[in-house]
DNA sequence: CCATAAAATGGTAGCGCTGCCAAAAAAACT
DNA sequence: AGTTTTTTTGGCAGCGCTACCATTTTATGG
């Protein structure tokens, strides 16, 4: 019931006849293309309106040459990383008429492989996915086709085409110089899955790395071989701390992480940050509102994700941007 | 550089040529429909691996009579509430070979009616939408589409065609009848956007009147004319005892509004419950990680996005399909 | 071995639109 | 008024695929 589904729909062809005007017409003033004149346009525009004309984009596009669909292929809905990079690029993508379609890939390079393999059957004009980590067949595939690809929210690496983000090894130094400067000398690491989510893999060698430079080795660590959540936080330093309870500093895979954390040591009556001291990733708006102010790094991912769709609608050449990130001094470490 | 645009891609008819076979049994075994000797599916195969083909699903699309496209209009996509609901459908039309897109309202009828308006061009199997409050020219152009609809995340109204959710008016009423049973008296309300959000306005009026129905009118309430953050969950508490300081009860619009007000009494060493308690809505994970388990509501939302995904793909009769949702006691309120 | 049913295959007309080209109409000049 | 130029139009061939039907091939049965 409702919906009186199985009619068929209204076709440009019927608009032209009850306009009285011929096909090319009626799509010419549709899309604003080419020339035709006003009386012409009220004609045809009163039919739109009276037969309830809506264009078909499926045969307009196979129609002609370019696609207007942008495909992203991201690793997680629920990580608000990249909810935020779908909106920063949504506003732009709409604005020129594209349109996004996605698909979570779970941090699993096979399941991107099928979705990417999935995702070119609807010809995008592009192909956004996160990092520059992908199987060979992906990599074949994406090179293959006859569309853009952007590669974001990292930059160390080496790009397919486009690439827009930041650097996440420079992150990881960062934040290791900054604990270091702080004076913090027994540092651990609460983090979750590193094989799967590559750029939380990068700041940890790279954090690490940093801290043996500088002759501090990691204390410790806890690695969850799991997708990152407030809970993973909790327990994660709840288990580093029983292993190794004179730590003074805890590197957090990302601001989530640090959260359950912080939830652990307000649980636990430890003081923050004399007591241990806690660093994040990400910069959420929420470390901004924790009673103490998060201790962390910010990321661009509005940006990246406006960026990304502004090179596309723009059709720019292949190129890599650094957005770069702003360390947030905070008051947890 | 990078990839080879510009090339045409391969074709079924290049691909029926190669195996030396007919194009519409190339379709047929690709489709795996229809019938087909074993080493004719071996040489179309091959030909395929060889060619590299990718069938192009706009042309498939436009040929066979239904798409197999699900157009998701959602208000927000930082609000983790239609992430869920978005993870919970992708995996069932996924395994379906349908392709979800998606376009972001911002709470605003008109961007939805626009963005309706050019979903249905793609000429989706099916339009999902959240709640029953749409413009009348959304409502005509989506009775008019040869599609379902599925409104999802509200049961109180009248559907359009398909609806999954859960009812606002009794999560509210539930919230107050628990925040009385508990014996607090002095309560108040801070909330975010309700003429935009009407759930949550649902929520907020049905608590109301479940107050007032037991003679405990609401004592005061914030509301900001935004969309719901940590933020500005703690700017309203603060606000709001500014002007009330008595309260002995705060329900808030959801679990992160929610939030901002437990930061807020933790940064001025207010004691909860004993002093304040506070309620939230949608229930969290965080919530649960919280060094006091939030009191709140949990709603099945990934749930509402697995059966709406499954309705459309068993092209289920219309109906209204209530999931409910539990009340969590926690140990904030 | 031939009749009959069943399985496998190919040809082709669209799906609804856009892009190209030629034709018609209107405008701008001598 | 007769040209030339410019603007506006309509016709129609695809885009790459699927659905339908006709045909061929293979299996089945007496």
């Amino acid at each position: 019931m409702g919906t009186s589904r199985n009619q068929t729909a209204v076709t440009l062809a019927q608009v032209a006849e009850a306009a009285g005007v011929g096909e090319s017409t009626v799509s010419r003033v549709l899309r604003n293309h080419g020339s035709y004149s006003g009386k012409t346009r009220d004609r045809v525009m009163t039919a739109v309106e009276r037969l309830g004309y809506v264009p078909n984009r499926i045969a307009g596009t196979l129609a002609s040459t370019g696609s207007r669909l942008v495909a992203f292929v991201i690793p997680s809905l629920s990580n608000i990383v990249f909810a935020d990079v779908l909106r920063g690029a949504g506003a732009t993508l709409e604005e020129h008429q594209y349109q996004a379609v996605f698909a979570v890939t779970d941090y699993d390079p096979a399941r991107e492989e099928a979705l990417v393999a999935s995702m070119l059957a609807w010809r995008p004009a592009a192909v956004m996915l996160a990092g520059y980590e992908h199987t060979e067949r992906t990599i074949k595939m994406l090179r293959a086709a006859n569309c853009r690809v952007v590669e974001m929210l990292d930059v160390d690496g080496t790009a397919l085409d486009l690439a827009v983000g930041f650097s996440n090894r420079a992150a990881g130094r960062a934040s290791a110089e900054f604990l270091l400067k702080r004076g913090y000398r027994r540092i651990g690491y609460v983090g979750h899955d590193l094989d799967r989510d590559t750029r939380a893999g990068k700041r940890y060698s790279s954090f690490c790395e940093t801290l043996s430079a500088n002759g501090v080795p990691l204390a410790d660590r806890e690695i969850y071989r799991e997708a990152s959540s407030v809970e993973r936080g909790r327990l994660g330093l709840d288990l580093l701390l029983a292993r190794t309870p004179d730590l003074d500093a805890v590197y957090f895979s990302n601001d989530d992480m640090a959260l359950g954390g912080y939830f652990h040591c307000l649980a636990l009556g430890i003081v923050i940050p004399s007591q241990l001291a806690i660093f994040g990733y990400n910069g959420l708006d929420l470390g901004r509102v924790m009673p103490q102010a998060l201790s962390t790094i910010r990321t661009p991912r509005v940006a990246t994700g406006q960026l990304a769709a502004k090179l596309i609608v723009d059709n720019a050449p292949s190129q890599v941007i650094d957005l770069g990130f702003e360390l947030i001094e905070g008051a947890t470490a």
